[in-house]
RNA sequence: UCGGGUGUCGUCCAAUGGUAGGACAGCAGACUCUGGAUCUGCCUAUCGAGGUUCGAAUCCUUGCACCCGAGCCA
């Protein structure tokens, strides 16, 4: 193994925790922890994260990653979400072992720690309304003031705070706080609000509790009691940070060290979480796991790898500054790791008829095809040859511009891996005009691909024989959005206004070579000179095939022909 | 106006006082039974102004721009 080969990638955070190592600071090994917040499904500004912490642990000998749920707040969370979040971190490829954890595991311990604060005189019961809680709380600009609630005594406080946690008072009545400064400059430090009312049953406690801890009071601690050495976070928690120092130096508690990356913005879609859901629930989509979604179960459903979304997440670096990755090089990773694995066949998605007017009626040939010109080890296959075949409808032009090099009147062209044709007629409908089909010859002496006196073709064209395709509908998916940025200059509520209306084209009559034939849902391909396909996973069916366009490949002839239009258009 | 952050090619990330480099995108070409893949070449950047230094993206001063923060959300 060469040096290079082992060349782990490295940023500020990485830098950051072999330092620490270095130095001896923690006892143990490396210990992280991915905490999602069970209240909607995983986006690859997720797989950011999580493999940014399981890829430390995995990179220190011991190291450890824990899977935690954030699952302080009931009325946002479902039971649902957690095993979607389960099933997404695995498939990307990362294991937890059985360090599963909640935070409502710790509802007891977080408790015991609001006693001893309430006990020390450094938290207290506040009857004031939220309302009032906000008023009190002051502006950036200027100081809060102190609650008159704020100075009760210990045993009121106590007694105020198991009543609170016995039911008896009414939700938003009442809350625990910190007791720190209602002059303080970071907001976070007066006297944040560390439980609140809530009558609410919990997925994983049921009613035990009508009292929840506020996710400040619960991640501290939580990484302390979990015995996390480095907490890695999101630049938003950066100002929380003088909290949790303050409450686990309060509770004299293992304190980890949290390290703020900013998080993954991503051209042409949308990825928080609220933006995520208001889509699904106003349908705009059909679901968390759209094709077009950029969550791990929607990108999964396109027909993303984990291999390729891994390599992305490693190749985007990690930093503190706010950016907006391409979406180009998510494609990019997609189509190398694809082009490396995925089989090729062929298939037409806008089929136009073509006779061979002087192959033998009824004759039919089987040609040899290679599987995967990048992977010998793939093989090759037979397809079915006959004289009434299927090729697309862009790779004819009856009177084409000077770089089109496809088929048209009296050109030649191979077939991919079959003959060379000429096309000699066009049938059109008498009405419309439209081209119904073409007539053409082949040339026998053709046969696999080759002419034998080196003559050559400009194009190769990919087809299937009539008789033996089979059926399929293809759904074809672009961008989310057609602005790179459907984040800038609009009101949140507004953003789906910004939805590309072609973002996903369904066709209908599509054909495929027959061994594609009782294809499995998730079965990913290359269709040949047209771009990777899955089967998708929920839709398609023994009799009726279903596919996604995962992407497109690389398309030299759309870009001249765009920029050709470009130039015409002015 | 307060606190916390951040400013390097179009985009993302490096360079930690010593030749501003890589990737994606773009452009041009070679090759090709996928206008795919591959290969080659080209293009473009240190927020501004001062200073320190033989030498500054990096240090100092100052200005500017952008992001986050006033949930009983996370």
């Amino acid at each position: 193994m060469t040096p290079s080969d082992s060349k782990a990638s490295s940023d500020f955070i990485r830098t950051i925790i072999a330092q620490d190592i270095k130095e001896g600071k923690y006892e143990g090994p490396v210990h992280t922890r991915f905490p999602p917040e069970p209240n909607g499904y995983l986006h690859i500004g997720h797989a950011k994260s999580i493999c940014l912490n399981f890829g430390i642990a995995a990179e220190h000998t011991g190291g450890l990653c824990n899977l935690r749920f954030d699952d302080t707040n009931p009325v946002k969370e479902e039971a649902e979400y957690i095993e979607a979040i389960r099933e997404d971190v695995r498939w990307l490829g990362f294991d937890w072992g059985d360090r599963e954890y909640y935070a409502s595991d710790y509802f007891d311990r977080l408790y015991e720690f609001a006693l001893r604060l309430v006990r020390e005189g450094r938290a207290y019961v506040d009857d004031l309304t939220p309302e009032e809680i906000r008023e009190y709380r002051g502006t950036p600009f200027e100081a809060g003031r102190e609650s008159p609630y704020r100075n009760r005594t210990v045993e009121e406080n106590l007694d105020l705070l198991e009543r609170m946690r016995k039911g008896e008072f009414p939700d938003g009545s009442r809350v625990l706080r910190a007791k720190i400064d209602m002059a303080h400059p970071n907001l976070n430090m007066r006297d944040p609000v560390m439980y609140r009312v809530l009558h609410a049953p919990h997925h994983r406690t049921g009613n035990r509790w009508c009292i929840y801890p506020m996710y400040d009071f619960a991640h501290g601690q939580s990484d302390a009691i979990e015995g996390i050495t480095h907490s890695i976070c999101t630049l938003e928690f950066e100002d929380h940070r003088p909290l949790y120092d303050w409450f686990l130096d309060a509770l004299k508690i293992h304190h980890p060290r949290q390290i703020e990356f900013a998080r993954l913005n991503l051209t042409h879609t949308v990825m928080s979480k609220r933006k995520l859901l208001k889509l699904v629930e106003e349908g705009h989509v059909e679901g968390w796991d759209d094709p077009r979604m950029p969550t791990l179960s929607g990108l999964r459903r396109r027909g993303y790898t984990p291999e390729a979304i891994r390599d992305f997440c490693a190749r985007i670096g990690v930093a503190k500054k706010d950016s907006t990755v391409d979406i180009a090089l998510l494609e990019h990773c997609l189509r190398e790791d694809l082009n490396k694995k995925a089989p090729r066949v062929m298939g037409v998605l806008r089929p136009l008829k073509i006779v061979i007017k002087n192959y033998p009626a009824g004759k039919v040939d089987e040609l040899n095809a290679v599987n995967n010109p990048e992977d010998p080890s793939a093989g090759t296959r037979k397809v079915p040859f006959s004289g009434v075949l299927y090729i697309e409808r862009d790779d004819f032009m009856e009177d084409p511009p000077k770089k089109f090099y496809r088929l048209a009147p009296g050109r030649e062209v191979r077939l991919r891996y079959a003959y060379f044709i000429t096309c000699v007629d066009v049938i059109k409908d008498e009405k419309t005009g439209e081209i119904v089909e073409l007539h053409c010859t082949y040339d026998p002496e053709t046969r696999g691909g080759d002419a034998p006196d080196e003559r050559k073709v400009k194009a190769t064209l990919h087809w299937v024989s009539a008789a033996h395709a089979i059926p399929a509908e293809v759904r074809l998916f672009d961008h989310l959005f057609s602005e790179a940025d459907p984040e800038k200059g609009m009101e949140e509520k507004d953003f789906p206004a910004l939805l590309n209306p072609d973002s996903r084209k369904t066709l209908k009559e599509c054909f495929v070579e027959p061994s594609l034939k009782g294809a499995a849902p998730g079965r990913q391909f290359q269709l040949e000179r047209l771009g990777y396909f899955c089967v998708d996973s929920k839709d398609s069916r023994e009799d009726h095939l279903v596919l996604n366009r995962t992407v497109t490949l690389r398309d030299t002839w759309a870009k001249i022909r765009k920029k050709e239009a470009k130039k015409q258009g002015g």
